[in-house]
DNA sequence: TTAATAAATGCAATTAAGTTGCAAATATGT
DNA sequence: ACATATTTGCAACTTAATTGCATTTATTAA
């Protein structure tokens, strides 16, 4: 039993081939991924609607967490709870490149809590700076 | 001339009955509205193309700003510069509340400036935050 | 090791949001 | 009132995502 193989049952899900798969390679790259990008690399070996459900089923079980941004096309990237526990829910900022497009997540950057008015209760939320990015300014 | 024909005018934009409508509709809710919220109130009276397109007039003349959220609906409300001069983007923070599901701009709240990794050039900024709002805690 | 079963998958069909092309109607400036 | 550029309605289309269902597979317990 391998680590990819270890993050699923930590999180009871069942170990199968488009799970593994889909799993490593958000694991492989630093940036934000859609349904879209992941059809263009597995569609030969996995239908479309198991990969929603794959991202279904990582989103329910905390393997993954969505990105809102203006284009209404969902984002998604892995959550970052290696750790022991099933907790700690990490919220960070993210950025989205106005040039090259991609979404990368800042974990190193917590979001600032506010103070609302009188009888608003926080309970999460989402922070995206857009810009341009470290690779496009260089 | 009245007040929301002059306020078309000033975007540049011609006035027709459907724009006067969704303007004075905008101005008369305090939480975001969707395409789909205004087509349940106006498709008696204009094609569900026309709502879109008003919508991306409003866009993209400055009267109106989109919203992002997790829902991956589009969700729009008036940007408030009733001031003469046509600028000062403003960046406010948005609360959605978890119960009834409404969307309502801060404006009272600016985005807080955040000290980003080198290299990294910020140029906007949404942030949404989740939870119950005044009225549902009431 | 096998058998039982709950879960996951593939495929086809469907829903839902948004866009495009084009002819007809209309707002605006002269 | 006229000329013209813009806007509108309608039909068709695209794209993202969801649903139903029969089949296959992963897991657990005999
Ligand atoms: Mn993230
Ligand atoms: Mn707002
Ligand atoms: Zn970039
Ligand atoms: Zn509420």
């Amino acid at each position: 039993m391998n680590k990819i193989e270890q993050h699923l049952k930590h999180h009871k899900l069942r170990i199968t081939q488009v799970r593994l798969d889909i799993l490593r390679y958000f694991q492989n790259h630093k940036t934000a991924l859609s349904h879209a990008d992941l059809e263009q690399h597995f569609s030969k070996h996995f239908d479309r609607v198991t990969i929603y459900r794959t991202l279904t089923s990582f989103l329910e079980n905390g393997l993954i967490h969505k990105i809102p941004d203006d284009s209404g096309i969902a984002k998604y990237a892995l959550c970052r709870h290696d750790s022991i526990a099933h907790s700690t829910v990490d919220e960070h900022v993210h950025f989205k490149c106005k040039n090259c497009g991609k979404i990368e997540c800042l974990h190193a950057l917590e979001i600032p809590k506010l103070h609302l008015p009188k009888k608003y209760k926080p309970e999460s939320a989402n922070l995206l700076i857009e810009g341009t990015c470290a690779l496009c300014n260089a």
